[in-house]
DNA sequence: TTGAAAGCGGTACCAA
DNA sequence: TTGGTACCGCTTTCAA
């Protein structure tokens, strides 16, 4: 393992020179730089990066904070992360934190305060109480994946927008027995709070308000399916739209539905949020958003704050785009034992 | 932001005595160092990792490097790994490096010679020609996870086991025309190529040879759909029973079969490998792993040998525990359309 | 059991 | 444009 001074010795030149040269902080001479890199290359020179940080107070290193990888959308927030991470040649230090885990009370208690990077990502993390301190305490430049585009620093798709649109799609198709599933008390995210609401404001807006119902579950799939075959066995009460909070709720639906002889679309029309992998196995229709991008573009965000750390940060609100496929469809009102229950307008 | 020095001054004592107190390597009396630990959280000391890696050589960091964080077996081998660190308080650096990307050759190329981590851990890896010396250069202990047991410091099923019990399963059910669906020729992983062995071994040994089929495909739940979607519309050719490399195709193929009007497993019987988060709800017979162990062994494995690197370092070859659901049943020779062709024995 | 002092491997200031 | 040198914050001899 050669140093710089190796390097140095090697190139007939200075330690500072050579650091000069290496770095391409401060002036030389375009001939000493050349001789200098070529005696790093010979000597297979690769610089301490602990050194390096002692001195600069740079660790060209960056904290990923987030409550699992094994949810689809956090998984691929990650790799967007991580490919634009690469390209500026900056470590990735993951601190996956699941909620009620010993690891995440020791995460915020003892490793951001080492602060072993020079800036922090935090996605759909949803901080309780204390860990908020925790988080300011902190120190460094800081931006969130998920959450209100109201705060700097964020950037998320418009969440309420995301299912007032889902929701009107059922309704352009003539549901009006909609329901809406996902959330439950203890467990709300911001974005499943906010997902409701868009959907109970567009049923307002169209005077379905009376038929409003929302189905507690687990933001899971399997959570999905056991709401689902729980509450789609209930014959008498059964909306014909359901619109879910993410797509691997509203796949759940799907799986239950086909269990218990329901037929999608033409006894119940199912809409999602995400584009998930598998949307398009299932002929999922949804409201896409691109995690991987969203990744990409908090690296840029906090990158751009690292280098300047007095200007405003600002938030990105992303539109979700509408994709259709075949698990929406026009409502059947004739084979609906809820739509006979109700007069016709 | 106080340093040792400072807590040095307010305990009375100099650096050194700090610093041991602290650390706890070397002779400290009680009360002092009850006095230095009282002052350190009087100043809110955290100490600067960079300045003790400098010194000790040690970065109290593992690097993992992994092909994808998208699929559910990595991503839950990632977790394991990510807990025990966090036990140990030890940080992780994440390689995500997917093949044939351009961050993938920056991560061999430069990443990981600069050495930021005390040990690495690679998760089914499968490194390719110049990769491997690349892996060799590092001169850090290393510790797989997925790969072949006979290598030493490797952590995995026994792939072959694994399918030829599921193979065996089958067979016991009274099924004959069983095939293996997985793997691709430019993509072939060393674990499904085991797993197709084991299922080879198993017809072979049950005199069924001139039965077996390998349907190639995408190791992932569309490409298990996609090619299902194709080989089981040939109502001729159709198996009865199906061995899937992994959970997610044959989630795949259920998902196929069932859009394709087949019954599992009246017409069907489909068996994978991994006790996916899904297999659940779709009911599906499989040989489960336990990923989140294998990660928490990997690390457990990756620490003794960093402890002492003269020891040699051991392989570990779990079994895979055989889960009986519903996609799986006894062949129904009457209503099968392939056996109908086939003489009774 | 404690303190003084020498580095670890770089960077950056200042003077030349 | 280059070289000498102090120093980043900690650990670890060595001597007391």
């Amino acid at each position: 393992m050669s140093g710089i001074s190796d390097v140095a010795r090697l190139a007939g030149v200075s330690k500072a020179t050579a650091s000069r040269a290496l770095t391409g902080n401060g002036y030389v001479s375009a001939e000493t730089r050349a001789k200098v890199q070529d005696a790093a290359r010979a000597l297979d020179y690769v610089a301490s990066s602990n050194a390096a940080s002692l001195v600069t107070g740079r660790t060209r290193n960056i904290g990923v904070i987030m409550p699992s990888v094994t949810r689809w959308f956090l998984a691929e927030v990650l790799e967007g992360i991580q490919d634009a991470l690469l390209d500026h040649g900056l470590d990735l230090t993951l601190y996956d934190s699941r909620p009620g885990t010993t690891g995440r009370a020791r995460i915020f208690d003892d490793f951001l305060a080492r602060k072993r990077f020079d800036g922090l990502i935090a996605v759909g993390l949803e901080p309780q109480d204390n860990e908020i301190e925790r988080l300011q305490a902190i120190d460094r430049p800081m931006i969130s994946v998920v959450g209100d585009a109201n705060d700097p620093g964020t950037i998320s798709i418009d969440d309420r927008d995301a299912g007032r649109r889902a929701t009107e799609h059922l309704i352009g198709l003539g549901h009006r027995h909609i329901a809406f599933i996902g959330g439950t008390e203890p467990h709300w995210a911001h974005w499943d709070r906010r997902r409701l609401e868009g959907y109970m404001s567009a049923m307002a807006d169209a005077g379905l308000a009376e038929y409003a119902r929302h189905i507690e579950c687990d933001i899971t799939l399997p959570g999905g399916y056991a709401a689902s075959v729980d509450f789609l066995g209930d014959t008498k009460r059964r909306p014909t739209g359901l619109v879910c909070a993410c797509d691997e709720v509203a796949i759940g639906a799907i799986i239950a539905a086909r269990r218990l002889g329901i037929q999608v679309p033409s006894d119940l029309s199912v809409v999602g949020v995400d584009d998930h992998e598998f949307a398009d196995v299932f002929s999922l229709t949804t409201l896409a958003q691109l995690p991987r991008e969203q990744g990409m573009t908090a690296v840029e965000l906090l990158l751009r704050h690292i280098a300047d750390p007095s200007a405003p940060v600002p938030s990105v609100a992303l539109p979700a785009r509408l994709i259709v496929r075949s698990s929406t469809g026009p409502v059947d009102r004739a084979s609906s034992a809820i739509e006979a229950g109700t007069r016709p307008r």
